[in-house]
DNA sequence: GATCCACGGGAATACACGGATG
DNA sequence: CATCCGTGTATTCCCGTGGATC
């Protein structure tokens, strides 16, 4: 635990025992240091990475795994440590002498959901690599490119890259390209949901890792370890746990975001622990499927705050397209004209983040309207982006 | 001056329906 | 009866502009 968390405990303590200590912990957003009962995939990976460890590049790979099943825990957790151990090429303040350090290979964590353009792809990859800021602004795709090969040129082992959620966003540049247009001692690592016969990146690969779905009794056991660091004491039933579990089947992202919804909800009641009825409820807003939360939070600036007035609105006002963007366009804090709140409006449902369902309601005149649905569950998505604001 | 990208705005296209037409 | 047409909405697509940054 840092400092601020040290300090904001004790601020937070006046009306304790407070139930939720910590929605950092609770988050499902958030990925732990050390995801639980995690072996043997850790073992397969580092079984592809070996390679590092004598200083030499893996081959390409491709890591997938049903949504939930905490290939981005794994895949983070994995290179926040190798990276720690490489570097000795980039930080002369380090007490250990070992040599070895020195020519293994760099590690580098993207996100394509933050990640969507060539330009920002190749900023990020850059990024990652040096220590002084990359220019968002005013330089070239062109340029950044040459740059990252100017700046791997001179390095002796190469650069290991992971690049998570490569299938999302789906409008994003051409994966493919953006990988061909790295230098030539960068080895990629792809994370997806896709199986390797229905994606593209897989024809360029070596090895492919499998991430099974959490069984039953880890998924339980994810949610107590989780309710632990960030609740109360006892706060959370076992019985209650495995209820969200068997609900979420195999899918952490689910259960976490039931979780939450539920303790948030029991919060607010300011009840000391969750009981049936929160998980009930939480379950009861929690759509299926669900979007991830993080895909939800990764949107531009803009796009959230069209959603966070959405959370808000009454059914009656999500009848239709238009209803639902004049409601939000009234919005004081929304300052987007109606037309961009409408388009947002539709991208979003192309990607999944919302639904359009078409009204059987024909009044005779025109195309009958959509309704609007959320395809994650609202409070969760309000309580995060409040926190964050 | 260059660059990226989010916005804004509007044109083009799709769809549903009732009524006209062959 | 099958098809086409006109009207009114809904949806998609596209591109120019401007803010922020280097």
């Amino acid at each position: 635990m840092d400092i601020d968390a040290r300090i904001n405990r004790r601020r937070n303590r006046d009306d304790s025992p407070r139930l939720v200590r910590e929605y950092e912990a609770l988050s499902p957003v958030a990925h732990i240091d050390e995801p639980s009962d995690r072996g043997p995939v850790f073992e397969e990976l580092l079984d592809h990475l070996d390679p590092v460890f004598d200083g030499r590049l893996p081959p390409n790979a491709y890591v997938y795994g049903p949504p939930g099943s905490g290939k981005s825990a794994i895949v983070t957790a994995l290179f926040a440590r190798l990276s720690r151990l490489s570097t000795g090429t980039r930080s002369v303040i380090h007490t250990n002498t070992r040599a070895a350090t020195t020519t293994t290979p760099q590690f580098v964590y993207v996100d394509r959901r933050e990640t969507a353009s060539e330009f920002a792809f190749y900023h990020d990859v850059l990024a990652g690599l040096v220590d002084e800021p990359v220019p968002e602004h005013g330089v070239s795709t062109a340029d950044l490119r040459s740059r990252l090969h100017e700046r791997l040129g001179s390095a002796r082992t190469g650069v290991v890259v992971a690049i998570d959620h490569v299938d999302e966003p789906a409008g994003g540049d051409d994966l493919i390209s953006l990988l061909a247009g790295l230098p030539s001692n960068v080895s990629w690592l792809a994370v997806g949901r896709a199986d390797p016969g229905d994606v593209a990146v897989s024809a360029y690969t070596a090895t492919v890792v499998r991430v099974a779905p959490y069984q039953r009794q880890m998924l339980v056991d994810v949610l107590m370890t989780r309710a632990s660091e960030g609740l109360a004491r006892q706060a959370l039933d076992h019985d209650l746990a495995r209820r969200i579990a068997d609900w979420a089947d195999g899918d952490a992202h689910d259960a976490l975001a039931v979780l939450f919804v539920a303790a948030d909800r029991a919060r607010e009641a300011d009840g000391g622990r969750i009981d049936e009825a929160d998980v009930d409820a939480a379950i009861a807003e929690t759509p299926q499927p669900c979007v991830s939360l993080g895909r939800v939070l990764g949107l531009p600036t803009n796009k959230q705050l069209v959603l966070r007035a959405l959370v808000d609105l009454e059914e009656a006002d999500r009848a239709s397209v238009a209803a639902t963007t004049e409601a939000i366009s009234s919005v004081p804090t929304i300052d987007l004209s109606p037309g961009t709140v409408k388009r947002f409006l539709y991208e979003m449902a192309e990607n999944g983040i919302i639904e359009r369902v078409e009204s059987e309601a024909r009044d005779g005149k025109g195309r009958p309207p959509s309704r609007i649905e959320l395809r994650f569950p609202p409070s969760a998505f309000r309580r995060l982006y409040d926190l964050q604001t």
